[in-house]
DNA sequence: ACCTGAACACCGTTCAAGT
DNA sequence: ACCTGAACACCGTTCAAGT
């Protein structure tokens, strides 16, 4: 549909603040960045954020809407590469974002639309890992729960920033057991 | 070692404070307990509490230390049990706890004090869970993988507060996946 | 050693006023 | 519709002063 110039200048500079808040997020942490600094960087009153967003949970969901789709996006392009590279470039993602991971999971205790969001961001990614596995022949009934298991274990070793090898090792194990035959030194 | 009456005073305060915010953590959450608050409750003033904890972080803390010990003191009480009540009863535990969790995954971004001791923590419950293993007749080289694999998918199970449906789904894949042969049964 | 009233330096958010 | 300066109602923490 048509847009007016009105939308679209409206659309840009929500993104401009988006761009910001991603990169004050990311290197201050969500609660280290105060809307006061976010705006300075913008070059807006403090206050003229709230006309774009409503709240500064708001701003955290917008900032992880761009995150996720930039990870599915880069997910498509890499469709098809072996495992242990898809798996080990899953796992390098969630560990840059793992500070806004913890955020999101403790702001969803809290606000509903926070929550609401993670939820759906979840069941897309879990869609994701399903596809995944039954294209590597682990059609077995349970896919389901192997990929909601399997976004947990990611969460969890970098919630814990368990170290490159205690990942090869968890990550091993998990193939082992679901039976995706892999050798020992592509993982390694 | 004997404890003079003005160390036993000071204790008993302490713990009468930390059972004030045991309870106001877990009815209004971290963030949403002040320190005005938790003064107010133990009726004294605000300021008075840094006399007995550094800061907020070290109440949390202080709290966590009495839930976890609470915890591998009821464990060790269970010892024995059948292997389906002991996974659920953990999973309670974790639940009832869980937005408690989730506040000392976002506090360990931030204060190395609550990092630091989350580590412990995290060893310490890891370190049943390999002996479980043990004790069930999986020692096959490996139990601490697959303790830390047990205790992401708990958090995560709590995290994300999937039904109980869900929770037996995924214990139950996973009871399949370590071949620790369980009866569907016993489960459901 | 313990406790307090008052203040400090913030915080997210709102409001009345401007264009 | 968009933006602002100023204020509001908090927050965790500190400080000087009391006993």
């Amino acid at each position: 549909m048509a847009r007016t110039n009105r939308e679209l200048d409206r659309d840009q500079k929500r993104e401009e603040i988006l761009r910001a808040a991603r990169e004050l997020f990311l290197e201050h942490g969500y609660e280290g960045t105060s809307m006061q600094r976010l705006a300075a960087r913008v070059k807006v009153a403090p206050n003229t954020l709230y006309w774009y967003f409503a709240d500064k949970d708001a701003l955290l969901i917008g900032v992880m809407k761009r995150v996720v789709q930039a990870g599915l996006g880069e997910y498509e392009r890499r469709r098809g590469t072996a495992l242990d590279a898809q798996v080990r470039w899953m796992l390098g993602l969630f560990w840059e974002t793992r500070t806004l991971i913890a955020t999101v999971h403790n702001r969803a205790q809290v606000s509903s639309e926070v929550r609401a969001w993670h939820d759906t961001a979840h069941r897309m990614i879990e869609k994701a890992i399903e596809a995944e596995l039954r294209s590597r022949g682990l059609a077995n009934g349970h896919e389901v729960a192997a990929a909601r298991i399997m976004s947990f274990i990611a969460e969890g070793v970098v919630a814990h920033q368990s170290s490159k090898a205690e990942q090869t090792r968890i990550v091993r194990l998990l193939m082992h057991l679901l039976r995706l035959d892999v050798d020992d030194g592509a993982l390694r």
